[in-house]
DNA sequence: AGCAAGATTAGCT
DNA sequence: GCTAATCTTGCTA
């Protein structure tokens, strides 16, 4: 880890063991990092949203549906569940444990290191429209289907300790409107007025830190 | 082997 | 707000 600022802390296993809505909230303002051979990218996580497969019809491990793109969710909480969605590569943090098949997408971040390698990458300058949407934020950062099931505890890719968010906006899922009545289930979170979310929307409950 | 759908994005009206 | 782009997965035959 010599190569890494020394603030960088990779979470202990652990970290990712907590149920699924509580660690939604809890990677909020972790740092996201991806070494490559170009440099190393990361950014703070500013967005997630809690997908709980067994029973959430929006979540593709629904009905506990099991294939070969969602066989990694059945797995230890901690691996990396990417899905390709039309022509972009989402992020997954998988949890819920051996066998419960439960996830947790990140949908933004703020930019944090390798911000010119980030920009390098998109083709674009501004800040604000670097990683902000999940498919933005694996362009970014170099994320690919070669991370698949591999572990975040550990670089390549792995998510590391931030800071403490003063404040979280709990609301609705994005893009799930043929979900049936998970499309209302409250379980996307953010860090409330971060300018790097991927999406304005009324929040509808905000939990303050004290 | 064929086909429909999709946890998105960029660009245009 | 609306639509095209673009391509893999998973389901049906």
């Amino acid at each position: 880890m010599g190569e890494f600022p020394k603030e960088i802390v990779p979470q202990s296993q652990k970290f990712f063991e907590q149920p699924t809505l509580e660690l939604a909230k809890a990677l909020l303002g972790c740092l996201l990092v991806k070494e490559t051979d170009f440099g190393m990218a990361a950014g703070y996580i500013v967005e997630t949203e809690a997908y709980i497969g067994p029973t959430d019809r929006a979540a593709h491990s629904y009905n506990n549906k099991r294939t070969g793109r969602t066989e990694i969710m059945f797995h230890r909480s901690g691996l990396v569940y990417t899905y390709l969605m039309h022509t972009h590569c989402l992020f997954n943090v998988v949890s819920g444990g051996e066998g419960n098949p439960e996830a947790v997408l990140v949908r933004a971040l703020e930019p944090r290191f390798g911000i010119e390698l980030m920009k390098s990458r998109r083709e674009i300058k501004e800040l604000t429209k670097l990683t902000d949407g999940p498919g933005k934020l694996t362009k970014s950062l170099g994320i690919t289907m070669e991370d698949y099931g591999n572990s975040l505890t550990l670089p390549p890719l792995f998510i590391a300790k931030g800071f403490s968010p003063e404040s979280i906006s709990v609301g609705k899922r994005i893009g799930i409107d043929n979900s049936g009545e998970a499309k209302d289930y409250p379980w996307r979170y953010w860090i409330t007025n971060n300018k790097f979310v991927s999406r304005h929307q009324k929040a509808e409950y905000v939990v303050k830190n004290e």
